[in-house]
DNA sequence: CACCCTTTGAAGCTC
DNA sequence: GAGCTTCAAAGGGTG
């Protein structure tokens, strides 16, 4: 299990076990596609699959098989190598102290009062919570601001350049400096759903530099909207730019992490506001003290439950219940009382489904995802997902040391929101075992197949036996160990 | 409309 | 402890 330090440099132990590098064989097919820029869509989806293919069969060689020899100086790696040397310069090493600076709680000056005398949310708390759980409507305006919000949104990376899918290992933070500076950006794509954590990675490695704006956001300019972008103060991130007196005037900082399409990062059920969550938002004394350690004093949030504000964690759901506030018709305010009494009983037999925290890979599809959709103009997340999983291998150990650690502490905060949870508890819940099941069955059935009798033996008949599949050989054995 | 597909990683389960 | 299974996200595709 790949679990980092969070020291960086060396230590990363797990590095050689985490990247397999099992696509090595891709640089020759990058070329192709280079030299294939006007193929269509069509073309790119069915090159995905040959590419997997490709891959699968490549991975049956050796690593050093697989592993091409000193690579001469191909537009792939002259992108990796610039890259990793610009964020040597920018980082001046991996992790430096604090090592992520935008991880959620450091977002909050003060939250030791979010409300204001009148009992509304003051302006550094609805900040707070909005980019800790962008659905959530702690906008004073309610829809009116929360659209000038929307509009207002700093542009995410996902930028369009072409309506062809490159794929360059490390090419994200080459392609985020063309989108910015490109203007044929017909597009501006923003992530369909933002996990809380994504901000921090969102652009790449950036984010590991704690008061280095990036060259290209020195403009300080939305560009899309024009609206300057205010000065950040030098202890905080750049991309965090908050202060009590400006909050509410400025363009949110991570507005584009509004959930897009009307959906929500988590869907927020109305169970999600009914139960109160017994430790959710809760920053106890050790969580305290691990930010307090990680993170300046100023950064660290005293002890409180926010959960007595109501609000979720995104990774709560009520999986089974849509979200029937939103059909508040008047006419069912006549039958209120019994709905609402049914209501009430469904809610108790609803089970709060906390979500598994996502994994070193899952934050880096939140964060890509809407990327590569634009760069390929691919949609099916199936295709997607072959392309980031690529991408994955690509990316050095650096890279992906940036998610790993991301990962650790998404799994640290998701162990002190719910200590007594378990990812057992989402085995059954999910449907009643029905996936369970039905993969149970496709498993009996490919085993069937694969040791079908005559399959292997068959076709290679028992003086080859080495060539048999496991399943086969294995059966093999065990009817020679336990002959009928 | 529920489920599949597809990826990697974490964690649980089984033997 | 090895190997297998499930579930995290995502959204188009499918039956």
């Amino acid at each position: 299990m790949p679990q980092l330090n969070g020291g960086g440099g060396d230590d990363l132990g797990a590095n050689d076990e985490m990247i397999s590098f099992k696509d090595e064989g891709e640089q020759e097919e990058k070329i192709s596609e280079n030299s294939s820029a006007e193929r269509d869509l069509a073309d790119v989806k069915s090159s995905l699959v040959n590419e997997s293919e490709t891959n699968q069969n490549s991975s049956s060689d050796s690593e050093a098989e697989r592993r091409p020899p000193p690579r001469s100086e191909t537009f792939r790696d002259k992108t990796r190598e610039s890259l990793e040397e610009a964020a040597k310069r920018q980082d001046g090493g991996l992790f430096k102290s604090p090592p992520y600076p935008g991880y959620p709680f450091i977002m909050i000056p003060d939250l030791t009062s979010p409300y204001l005398p009148n009992g509304s949310l003051s302006p550094t708390a609805r900040t707070y919570l909005q980019m800790k759980w962008p659905l959530l409507d702690v906008q004073p305006g309610g829809l009116q601001s929360r659209q000038a919000l929307k509009d207002a949104r700093s542009p995410s990376p996902a930028h369009i350049v072409g309506p062809f899918c490159w794929e360059f290992p490390g090419q994200s933070d080459l392609s985020l400096h063309q989108f910015h500076l490109s203007n044929k950006v017909p597009v501006v794509q923003h992530p369909h759903h933002v996990h809380p954590l994504t901000p921090l990675i969102t652009y790449s490695n950036e984010h590991f530099t704690p008061g280095n704006p990036p060259p290209h956001l020195q403009t300080d300019v939305d560009p899309k909207t024009g609206i300057p972008r205010p000065p950040h103060p030098p202890d905080i991130s750049p991309y965090y730019p908050l202060s009590p007196g400006t909050v509410g005037q400025i363009p949110h900082p991570l507005g584009w992490l509004v959930p897009q399409q009307g959906q929500p990062v988590y869907p927020i059920t109305t169970g999600g506001f009914r139960h109160p969550y017994p430790t959710a938002l809760t920053v106890n004394a050790s969580m305290s003290s691990l930010l307090s350690s990680r993170f300046p004093p100023h950064m660290v949030p005293p002890h409180h439950s926010l959960h007595t504000t109501g609000i979720p964690h995104p990774a709560i759901v009520t999986p089974n219940v849509k979200q029937e506030s939103t059909h508040s018709d008047i006419s069912s305010l006549n039958s209120s009382k019994q709905t609402d009494a049914k209501k009430e009983e469904e809610k108790k037999k609803q089970q709060v489904h906390i979500k598994k925290p996502l994994n070193a890979f899952m934050l880096y599809m939140k964060e890509m995802r809407a990327k590569v959709v634009a760069e390929c103009t691919l949609k099916e997340s199936a295709a997607i997902n072959q392309i980031l999983g690529r991408r994955w291998h690509a990316l050095s150990r650096e890279e992906q040391a940036k998610y790993y650690e991301l990962a650790r502490k998404e799994r640290q905060l998701h162990m002190q929101l719910y200590p007594g949870w378990s990812a057992r508890d989402n085995y059954a819940a999910n449907q009643q075992g029905k996936r369970k099941k039905r993969k149970r069955e496709k498993q009996q059935a490919e085993s069937n197949d694969l040791s079908a009798p005559k399959k292997c033996r068959a076709r290679f008949g028992l003086d080859q036996q080495n060539n048999w599949c496991g399943p086969c050989r294995c059966k093999k054995k065990v009817h020679s160990l336990h002959p009928r």
